[in-house]
DNA sequence: CGTCCAGGTCTAC
DNA sequence: GGTAGACCTGGACGC
């Protein structure tokens, strides 16, 4: 696994490979992963244009919001499924078993996790319960029965469709399956969990308000509202802003 | 040592 | 359609 650098380059990003030249089709593969990763189809000018006079928001029109992604759907949504009631701890330690063990310098292709027994999510992994989920997922897009690739938006599948497949899957239930929304760029859903619930109360000096008050309160930014919600909440994440 | 809970979900009412 | 209880794991916490 040879070590890959993305760099900014003049207001482009350029990816460095050591060693020898790609093939072609490796090189494609590669810059496939990385506009994935850094969101470089999307078009977040309209939300710009929507958040130009925002008192809170307004910060992010300099060319903020491109949530780091995974290369693909099925690495984001394994490791979405990692993030579910537990410690962040848990996650890195299922990700990176999964990552070392099954995926010789990246994260594995779905026929290796697939392959992987019972007994390594059990034993190594430490995924619990999960560990079913994570095989079943696997098994599914290694056999061809689910196609988590064909969520991404440029196939043209309606935000409802998506999300009730998300929610069919194992392991996917509303807090995952916003997530994974948000990933694919389907920016309408406001993630709700333990971190962001309280996150929200902190900033917005409420004592208490529902998930259902919440989403109301982010309406005006429509189809951005779960972007909005989250930018909102990591806004001192980035550096500069407090 | 037991209880609680962390970036929830599933099943059974 | 909404809501209890169970569920792997491990770290934090009270006793």
């Amino acid at each position: 696994m040879r070590r890959v650098t993305v760099v900014p380059a003049g207001g482009e990003l350029a990816v460095q490979v050591a060693g020898p030249k790609l093939s072609a089709c490796a090189q494609a593969e590669l810059t496939a992963a990385a506009r994935r990763m850094f969101r470089l189809d999307e078009d977040l000018a309209p939300f710009y244009a929507a958040i130009e006079n925002d008192p809170v928001l307004a910060w992010v029109g300099k060319g903020a919001g491109r949530m780091l992604a995974s290369p693909t759907v099925f690495e984001d949504v394994v490791k979405t499924v990692c993030t579910t009631n537990c410690a962040w701890s848990g996650t890195v330690r299922m990700v990176t078993a999964v990552v070392k063990e099954l995926g010789e310098g990246a994260f594995p292709e779905p026929h290796a996790m697939a392959a992987a027994p019972p007994k390594f999510y059990r034993d190594v992994a430490r995924a619990g319960y999960r560990g079913a989920y994570l095989k079943a997922l696997s098994t599914a897009v290694a056999k061809g029965s689910l196609d988590l690739e064909s969520l991404r938006p440029e196939y043209g599948l309606p935000d409802s469709e998506v999300e009730e497949q998300l929610l069919a899957l194992p392991g996917v239930g509303p807090y995952a399956c916003a997530h994974i929304m948000m990933l694919l760029g389907r920016y309408h859903r406001l993630i709700f969990d333990s971190w962001t619930r309280p996150a929200y109360l902190r900033l917005s000096g409420k004592r208490r308000a529902s998930d259902r008050a919440i989403a109301r309160a982010f309406r005006p930014y429509g189809a951005f509202a779960g972007l909005a919600f989250w930018l909102t909440l990591t806004r001192h994440w980035v550096a500069g802003e407090s």
